[in-house]
RNA sequence: UGGGCUAUCGCCAAGCGGUAAGGCACAGCACUUUGACUGCUGCAUUCGUUGGUUCGAAUCCAACUAGCCCAG
């Protein structure tokens, strides 16, 4: 047997490109190929810095797979992206829900659709830039596990992958922590060494995603009623999809006290605000799970659950209440619930599973 | 039209003769590969207007203006 071949989705960030070259040294056959998701020819002026998908970042990853040595390809996953990711951005916001592209975008673009062109290509697998662990377990699924660093730790970003997906990934940069990384990069002469962490979303650089949305849809999401849980009308809003719940800024709502949004009432075109106490809640319902470390529970399981990204976790038991629906009950109550939002369940550093908060 | 009350930052609101609290909102920064939350910083040389009293007034006096309430 030849050496194994990995296909690096290389962003151009520090991260993926210390992946490229940990599997490298590691034996395998890397190619680093850069997805092409949004940036049009016509809007490379927009986002220099950050992004994990402009073309800047595809000048970045080529130069530094000439450094690695490694063959470098750009694949194009805009109409997958458009319709996985974009859409469903879209579509959530307008129906009064809080989506989160990035997983999404694991899921659908950097797994489904990568991982399925690189095995057309030959590959054995891929590998990101992501920091979290891949393990097999004892009872012989794949499962994410949190990177060496509680510091940065992506899992929950990636608790949508399947067995097939995960059987075919490496992370080797979740062994590390980000200090290591760039450290590796510098020692590598890599120019990317310091570059910042992408954040925001990256196809709306300027984090007017209200903007974007508009621009996109070419719709207009008219003003209404910001009103009280008893119903009371308490000012104007300027548009279901500038809010989410739990939200504080933005409201212009002087009431004396902070006060935050609790629900989104798309039907009534209404956002309904509360104060801090109505924000707290102990339990919630999903759906489109997906089961990790495990099989889908038959009975109760008592883990610890993330309501959103960079959330600390909370315990909870988490029992199925129908077909592909889970109930979870916290110990305590978490502040925010929100629908649209993934919760994802973990057993000490391993995903069990999660799925999408209803 | 008589009588009474109130006018302080976008909103609410301290102040009661000694040189403008606070909360909310808002802005900036930090944090953050989603939306949020959170933290820090900033935010009225000026107190409806015009005069007067006083060493000194947002605070006392007068007139004017506006709003509210009660009589009609």
């Amino acid at each position: 047997m030849g050496k194994q071949t990995v296909v690096v989705g290389m962003s151009g960030g520090v991260d993926s490109s210390v992946a490229a070259y940990l599997l490298k040294e590691q034996g395998y056959d890397v190619i680093g190929v850069t997805m092409q998701i949004w940036q049009a020819e016509d809007q490379c002026s927009i986002s220099d810095h950050g992004g994990c998908c402009g073309l800047s970042a595809v000048e970045d990853a080529r130069n530094v797979a000439s450094q690695l040595h490694i063959p470098h390809y750009v694949m194009n996953f805009r109409s997958e992206f458009e319709k996985y990711v974009i859409d469903y951005f879209v579509d959530e916001y307008e129906r009064g829900r809080t989506p989160n592209p990035c997983i999404a975008c694991n899921r659908f673009i950097k797994w489904e659709s990568l991982l399925s062109r690189s095995v057309a290509i030959g590959a054995d697998a891929i590998a990101t830039g992501h920091y979290a662990r891949i393990d097999k377990l004892a009872n012989g699924r794949f499962c994410i596990r949190t990177s060496a660093t509680a510091q940065k730790d992506q899992t929950y970003a990636l608790y949508n992958l399947t067995q097939e997906q995960l059987s075919r990934t490496k992370m080797p940069v979740g062994e590390y922590t980000k200090e290591e990384i760039r450290t590796i990069a510098r020692q590598l002469g890599l120019q990317v060494a310091d570059k910042p962490d992408s954040q925001e979303i990256c196809f709306v650089p300027d984090r007017d995603y209200a903007g974007f949305i508009s621009q996109k849809t070419k719709k207009q999401y008219p003003p209404g009623n910001f009103v009280s849980q008893d119903g009371r009308v308490l000012g104007r809003h300027q548009g279901i999809i500038h809010y989410t719940v739990g939200q504080r800024k933005g409201l212009g709502l002087a009431v004396g006290h902070p006060v935050f949004v609790t629900a989104i009432v798309p039907e009534r075109n209404e956002v309904v605000i509360g104060e801090d106490a109505d924000v707290w809640g102990d339990t919630l319902q999903a759906v489109c799970l997906n089961w990790m470390a495990i099989e889908q529970p038959a009975e109760e399981i008592s883990c610890v659950a993330k309501i959103r990204y960079s959330h600390a976790g909370a315990p909870c038991r988490v029992r199925m209440v129908g077909n592909d629906r889970m109930e979870c009950r916290f110990e305590e109550p978490v502040r925010a619930i929100t629908p649209g939002q993934a919760v994802v369940l973990y057993d000490g550093e391993y995903v069990l599973g999660g799925g999408v908060i209803l």
